[in-house]
This record gives C-alpha cells, sequence and structure tokens, in this order.
DNA sequence: TTTGCGATGTAAGTTGAGGTTACATATTGG
DNA sequence: CCAATATGTAACCTCAACTTACATCGCAAA
C-alpha cells in the first residue's frame, strides 16, 4: 500500500459532498465550512491528479465520468469507516438488529419462537427482512442472515445451525403408497415450485430440465407450498428439517431426498459484533443447539 | 451520511499503518512521520472513541478486536481510493491488463486468438488467470472477467458474449448411436466431471444426487475434460458454444442439453474503465460479436 | 439593456491539527 | 545490571485548511 498515492483526504470529502449536493454553496454548509473552501479543494484535487472532475460547462452540479467516479469511491469508503466506528462507539445502540433470512426459515422457525427472544431482551428491537436473496451484510446494514447451503460464502463467517437435507414430498391422498425409481417418474403429478429462495430453487432449476414435460408447474412463496402440498395440490420441494410433523402425521410423504447434506447457516461479518446483535446471535445458537444439536 | 461521525484520516491512517507493521516506529517510518505522531494520533483515537484500539499488555503490534476491525476497514477504503485515483490520474498505464476467466473459455476460445490482439496492440501487456472461482474485481487488481451464468452479477456490469446452453456430451464409440430417454440412464457410463467451474459443477452436482449410482466419476480440469470425452472415456458435461466442431465432425454426441440458456458475460465494474483494459473489452466484444453475433 | 441576485473563483490573512524535537519511561536481551 | 530499543509525554512550531472579502459570471426580471 502506497499511502503517497492517497489524495489528500479534505478534498475528497470536499467532491463527495459536491457531488452529494450538487453545488458548492451546500456541500459547504453540510461539512460545516464555507463556500470558497469547497471550490479551493476541489480545484487543488483537479491540479494535483491533472484531470478535471466537475463539468463547469453544464448547468450545476455537473462532473466529469472521472470526477463522479472518484466520488463514488470516496463515499463509499468514508460510509464504511462511519459505520463501523458508530458500531464500535456504541452510538448505534439503539438501532435494530437487522436479520435477513430465507421465507421458509422466517415462518417455520423463527416467528414462532420470536417471542421467546423479545421476553429475554425486551429492550432489543428486531427487524426480521424474510428475502429469496442475500443481500449485502456489512455494517451499519444487515447484521446477520440465515442462508441455505453448503456453509461457503466467501468473506463471511457460517456457522451451521439445522443441518438438513432437501426433500422432495406429496401428500399420500396424491401420489399414494407406491415406490417411485426415481424423479422422472413424477413427472404425471403437478409440481409446486418455491419462488425463488435459496432452499429448493436451484434444485429445482436444475431438475427443471428433465422435468419440463411435466403437468404443470405451480411458483408460489415458501410458507405457503407445504400448505399447497398437505392439500394434494401437487408435488413439492422442502427442507426436510421442518416437515418432520407432517411426515409424523401423514400428511406428507417423503419420495426422494437429496444426498447432498447442505444446511441452514447462520452468516454474518468476521469481526465485532456488536452486543445487541451478539445477543440474538447466542439465542439462535442456543435455541437451534437445544432443538437440533 | 453524517460526516461529523467520521474520526479524523490522519489517526485512522496512523493505525492502519501501525497495524500493518506491528509497531509505532515502523509505522511512523512508513508514513515519513516520526514515532511520537503515530502515538498521539493513536492515543487520540483511542480517546475520541473511548476503547482502547491497541493491547498493550501483550507483545508488540497487539491490537484489540475492535483496534483491528478498524484497521481492517480503515486500510480497505483507502485502498480502494488509492486504486481508483492511480488509475484516474495514469500512474498505472504500464500495469499489465489482468483478465480472469473459467479455464474452459480460456482454452477454448481465448488463447487461440490472443495472437490477434497482440498484434492489434503490442504495447499493452496482458495477465490472464484460469481460475475457476470469480474474484473480486476492483481498480488495481482484476479488470475484467469472462464467467458462465445467466448475467446476474449484483453491483457489476456484465455483458452477454456467447450465448450458450449447457450440453450433456459423449463419443458415439462410448454411447453408440441410440437415444436415451433422461440423465438417469446414462447411469451405466463412467463419467467426466469438470473441476469446480462455473459452466458445469453446479449442474453435475445437482444430478449427482440422481447420478450418485454411477460407476464412477472423474475429476479434471475444462480443458482436457473435452479431450477425455472425445476419446470416449467417459460422459462430459461442457459448454454447447464450444463443441460444435466435435459435434460437426462426429466425434462427439450430444445426449441432453439444458433448457436454461445462460452464457458467457464479459463482467466488469461500472464507470470508468482504463484505457489499456477499455482495448481490451472493445477487442474481446468485437470478436465475439462478429463470430457469435 | 440594465439591474439584481445567487453561485463560483481568487486573494490575503488566520488558526489549530498535526507535526517536530527532546526527554522520560518502560521493556528486552546479553 | 546495563545497553539498546520501543513507547509515552510535553512543549513548541508550521503549514494545510480554513476564513473573510471581493471580483466575476450567468441568468432572470424589470
Amino acid at each position: 500500500m502506497d499511502w503517497s498515492a492517497l489524495p489528500p483526504m479534505t478534498a475528497l470529502r470536499a467532491l463527495a459532498a459536491y457531488a452529494d449536493t450538487g453545488s458548492m454553496t451546500a456541500a459547504g454548509a453540510r461539512l460545516n465550512v464555507s463556500h470558497a473552501a469547497i471550490s479551493q479543494q476541489i480545484k487543488g484535487l483537479e491540479d494535483r491528479m491533472g484531470l478535471s472532475l466537475i463539468d463547469r460547462a453544464r448547468g450545476k452540479g455537473g462532473l466529469t465520468p472521472e470526477g463522479h467516479a472518484l466520488a463514488e469511491t470516496t463515499l463509499d469508503a468514508f460510509a464504511n469507516i462511519a459505520m463501523l466506528s458508530a458500531e464500535l462507539t456504541g452510538r448505534d445502540a439503539e438501532r435494530p438488529i437487522q436479520v435477513s433470512t430465507t421465507p421458509t426459515f422466517a415462518s417455520s422457525w423463527l416467528m414462532p419462537r420470536l417471542a421467546g427472544f423479545r421476553q429475554k431482551h425486551p429492550e432489543l428491537s428486531l427487524m426480521v427482512d424474510p428475502t429469496p436473496e442475500l443481500r449485502e451484510i456489512k455494517p451499519g446494514g444487515l447484521d446477520m442472515a440465515v442462508r441455505y447451503g453448503s456453509g461457503n460464502w466467501p468473506g463471511l463467517e457460517a456457522d451451521l445451525i439445522v443441518e438438513s437435507t432437501i426433500a422432495i414430498v406429496a401428500s399420500p391422498d396424491l401420489v399414494g403408497t407406491g415406490d417411485f425409481e426415481s424423479p422422472g417418474d413424477l413427472t404425471q403429478f403437478h409440481w409446486l415450485q418455491e419462488l425463488g429462495t435459496s432452499e429448493a430453487s436451484e434444485f429445482l432449476s436444475r431438475y427443471g430440465a428433465v422435468l419440463n414435460t411435466a403437468k404443470g408447474l405451480t411458483s408460489l412463496p415458501g410458507n405457503l407450498l407445504l400448505e399447497a402440498a398437505r392439500a394434494g395440490q401437487g408435488i413439492g420441494v422442502a427442507a426436510r428439517a421442518f416437515i418432520q410433523p407432517d411426515v409424523d402425521s401423514g400428511r406428507l410423504r417423503i419420495l426422494f431426498e437429496d444426498t447432498r447434506n447442505d444446511g441452514y447457516y447462520l452468516v454474518y461479518r468476521p469481526g465485532v459484533m456488536r452486543p445487541s446483535a451478539r445477543a440474538l446471535y447466542r439465542w439462535i445458537k442456543s435455541e437451534t443447539e437445544a432443538e437440533f444439536g
């Protein structure tokens, strides 16, 4: 790392503020300095780098592509630092814990038990975001996420909390009690597909190549899929761990089971976790250990 | 963005240099300041944040977890800025263009045509890195990458350059000329698996669940897979686009073809691209357009 | 066209953050 | 126990980054 290549931070800050506000005067106000300071800083930066950063021809607020790129990168870099430092100093203690989970995990596991966490930590507030895709986990944003997979998320820590294969299930009312040779034999039935979540979608999208002669396919959110399968409306693909009650009671049969033993992981950034998030982390770990471990 | 929450940059720089070198004296030397300056900056930062960043109990170079986290984030943030600014000022004009591609694309498409690029731009130097995993594309590192997928890489631009499905292929000498109902019917043959690259590995890892009763499976790099398949050593999984010659000449038969129409994408960061990289970008686009588009 | 106003550029002077030097105070290995 | 080496602290210094003041520009209303 060549520190001497770094432009002065004050100048970058001025540029970022200018990009953000669209005017020197406003940028000055934002940073609690005069407009002249902004003007001088930006000019100094342009001199130093030997290229123009703001586009003086157009109406106000114009940046050249280079200026825009530099402002973006700067803003991003500074924001990361600001968020982390807010976390470390505890200035964000009251900010809600933010967790993203797959819809299935949220409805099948988390929601039923949330009251227990609330009771244990009444002072903490929590935001649960059940979305298919994993968004970025970073200081100031998501604290952690629950994802289905093999535990390999580059740059992130991942603790296995619930081991579970993927199972192909159906109501006995639909498929009877006989055996099937391969998933291909099930093409005579209607299929239920989960809307793009990590548990089943890849599995299905691959089998889809084989099953595309099927009798049709309904896509619906994960929490409704099991209900539909129980009602005999089709063949469903679901995480094994959350259908045991249905199997025990005979409402669902497991027709095939993936041999790969993936599972639900608690995913988070390496390093220090803020206290409120750590409380949730410990609670999820102990609850799942008590239940599955 | 709350600018007032930002710690002073000089203090962060001092901390990062300390983390990097493991000593105040060395950090001072690195930044061309005295050791006392480092000491004062770090102490000031600790005061301001209200927590200790360096671990004075242990042997030298010790950072607390908080200090470590802050130093990491700072280093990353500064490095991004430094790299971008080097690009913008053209100070890295002579640095080689760095491209990462999948092994298959590198051996089947890029390598045979590289001489053409060298001839057109003799002054540019190029580093091709054929690796399965997509590493981070950022200023100062990778300029662009060629990946197989559906074109959805969050935060990155991706231009489709070669459309291609995934095909299951084999030599007629091995499987004869008859038809097969489903991939499951091929379990009687030996399979050739590509070593964890994006083209075929996910496809295969899913079918693996069905095919795990197979007669065995050989894993080998992508460029050798086709040779082995031609020689009748097993069933192979490969990108459709690069086996046309083999199909035409009768060396390989296509047994199944994925219905999903993914392809090879040229992946890069949004924003300005440095001139040398832009030259390669344009060359790849025009070559692939002439050939496939 | 003139007038007025808001934004930006430039010059000159001021100030405190960030440096220095100097010295005191650990810590370590021979 | 004594160099030798690293870190903490104090007192002072200096210039980068600011301010204020004024010139300039573009534009819209009179």
